[in-house]
DNA sequence: CCCAGCACGC
DNA sequence: GACGTACGTGCTGGGT
């Protein structure tokens, strides 16, 4: 293999955890139709001194390495102490490139692309239950076969990605972009983050009581016990024995609506709603918090380790799966204290850093809207500076009231919103919400012309782009059905705003990573949360730290308008947040 | 096992 | 008259 300048490489294990799984082969490819297998024994020890034959090749920084899904093999081998390096080519990454909205599992990349059935892994282990065997139980001439196929389909599949990228200009965004982010969300993903497994245990006490108590108030009100947690069952108490609103809206299963809209809007009417609302946000705490994330820390390493999928969201977004870190409560104080679980390991700190508004600062910036650039320039609240101008009053005179409608205006315009979207949120009358969005237009006319202009293009050419020319297709431009059509427009306004921001921040991941790396190794980037970054380093270098994320995160991207990054440290997520 | 309803984040 | 703000993940209930 010497003197190659790029293969593929595929690992086979056990286990689909890659922090704790065991090394069964590892496949190779550089030539279509052919492909070769090292396998490797169930002894650690003894497998990493045959693998270690193969560093030179895997750790070259010259030899690019394709694969499909590499975080997972990167993972897998920095198990064994091989750290990959040199530049990436995954082709699941390629694939979300040229097409985001489709699936990108290799079995249906090959039969759609090369028009070839690779062998499925279940003809090998048996069907997913409790009688599924692992790749060590396979006869190794079997894994053999398997493993060298998938390498094979996998260099063809790059081999037809590669131009295909380029032809669409998303080459640079492949390569300069999500390529090197493998290999900083792997370090990420492997490094995880510490739980304080008694701050929930305490707190799940408290969760308890309050359930039980709210239960028996609930059953009191209504008469009799049922689950509250059924909103079926729940439906039929509160509009059919208390009746508590003759024309109630139903779901599109003809069940009452009971969510917290609804509840809200009922609130006035019998005591009952009030402690529905409350036992419910218990209820979600407890559940989807508390009790689930002490299950999902690594015996191993005591840490919680995400799987960051970099494949799945259409706007160019990571999600975060096995815990989802991205949706930990932080708005009411009750949620707040989940994150008093997340803490940094002894004598070290939390820093956390995230971007200020910078999906309204691309809509700046994209539309050149000279108001809203002047707005963001002049560095004061933006949501006031936009009330002062749709309301008509100077700056000074903007009550809270003001701001707050000016704020949900900019969500709203953000999320291509309508006159009738925005008077349910608002709770105004449409004509009143017509009004607020005429103010708007007419103070910030470039965005109005953007936002049609997004539209327009998205018609013509079939797709938007963000500023790095991510693509969303989107074909239901073209739909007569106007419900169908509008989301789609929206999508045109949104997906550039939205996308732009993801590309940005994992320009600056890429650029951390590799500065940290030289530069200040102890410290570790260990979250990402769409437009924060959280950070775990020991406490004397915070300040260093800190200075190096701004540095990097404010200089991702030249905008007509500043990148604001707001930053703060603390012994738990929710001080450093 | 899958879908619906709901709720958490940005 | 109907229409209802983008992107995600996960839990529970309820039907199969």
């Amino acid at each position: 293999m010497s003197g190659l300048s790029d293969f593929c490489f595929d690992t086979e294990t056990n286990s689909l955890d890659p922090l704790n799984t065991q090394l069964v082969s590892i496949a190779f490819s550089w030539e279509k139709g052919s492909g070769t297998m090292l396998w490797l024994p169930p002894e650690k020890d003894r497998a990493i001194k045959l693998l270690a034959h193969l560093r030179p090749v895997l750790e070259n920084e010259k030899i690019r390495k394709t694969g499909q899904n590499l975080k997972f093999d990167i993972q897998v081998l920095a198990g064994y102490g091989i750290s990959v390096r040199g530049p990436l080519f995954d082709t699941m990454l390629a694939h979300y490139l040229l097409e985001p909205d489709m699936r990108h599992n290799m079995d249906l990349l090959s039969s759609q692309y090369l028009g070839y059935e690779p062998v499925h892994i279940e003809e090998l282990i048996g069907e997913r239950g409790p009688r599924q065997k692992t790749m060590r139980e396979v006869e190794k001439e079997r894994v053999r076969e398997y493993a060298v196929e998938d390498t094979d389909v996998t260099w063809q599949l790059m081999k037809l990605f590669e131009p295909m990228l380029i032809k669409h200009d998303l080459h640079t965004l492949a390569a300069g972009i999500e390529m090197p982010l493998i290999r900083v969300l792997a370090a990420m993903e492997r490094d995880g983050v510490l739980l304080d497994e008694s701050v929930l245990k305490k707190y799940a006490v408290t969760l308890r009581e309050g359930i039980i108590r709210l239960e028996q108030e609930i059953y009191t009100f209504a008469g009799h016990e049922f689950n509250i947690s059924s909103p079926k069952q729940l439906g039929d108490i509160l509009f059919v024995r208390l009746r508590l609103d003759d024309n109630a809206r139903l779901t599109k299963t003809k069940q009452y609506r009971t969510d917290e809209e609804v509840l809200q809007r009922l609130s006035g009417r019998h005591p009952i709603v009030e402690k529905v609302l409350e036992y419910r946000g218990l209820k979600k705490l407890l559940s989807t918090y508390v009790e689930a994330l002490p299950q999902l820390v690594n015996p191993v390493t005591g840490r919680i380790h995400t799987t960051y999928n970099q494949a799945v969201a259409s706007t160019g977004r990571l999600s975060s799966t096995n815990p989802n870190l991205q949706n930990i409560p932080v708005r009411d104080s009750e949620g707040r204290e989940i994150r008093k679980a997340f803490i940094p390991e002894q004598g070290k700190i939390f820093l956390s850093a995230d971007y200020s508004q910078i999906e309204l600062r691309l809509m700046a910036h994209l539309s050149g809207d000279s108001a809203m650039i002047s707005d963001f320039l002049s560095g004061q609240d933006i949501h006031a500076a936009t009330a002062s101008k749709i309301f008509g009053v100077p700056v000074a005179d903007v009550t809270r009231e003001m701001r707050a409608r000016a704020k949900t205006a900019n969500f709203g315009i953000i999320y291509g919103i309508s006159a009738f979207g925005l008077s349910e949120r608002l709770t105004i009358g449409r004509k009143e919400a017509k009004e607020l969005i005429d103010g708007y237009f007419s103070s910030y006319p470039g965005v109005k012309a953007y936002m049609d202009e997004s539209i327009r293009r998205a018609r013509e050419l079939g797709y938007v782009t963000t500023m790095f020319g991510r693509r969303r297709y989107l074909p239901d431009i073209h739909s007569r059905n106007q419900v169908v059509r509008g989301n789609a427009e929206r999508n045109a306004i949104n997906a550039p705003l939205q996308g732009s921001a993801a590309d940005i921040i994992k320009i600056a991941m890429v650029s951390i990573a590799s500065r940290l790396e030289r530069e200040m190794p102890g410290a570790k980037m260990i979250l990402q949360v769409h437009d924060e970054l959280i950070f775990e380093v020991d406490e004397g270098r915070v300040k260093k730290l800190e200075a190096l994320v701004r540095e990097e995160m404010k200089g991702a991207a030249e905008l007509s308008v500043p990148l604001e990054v707001d930053t703060g440290t603390g012994y738990n997520w929710l001080e450093a947040h």
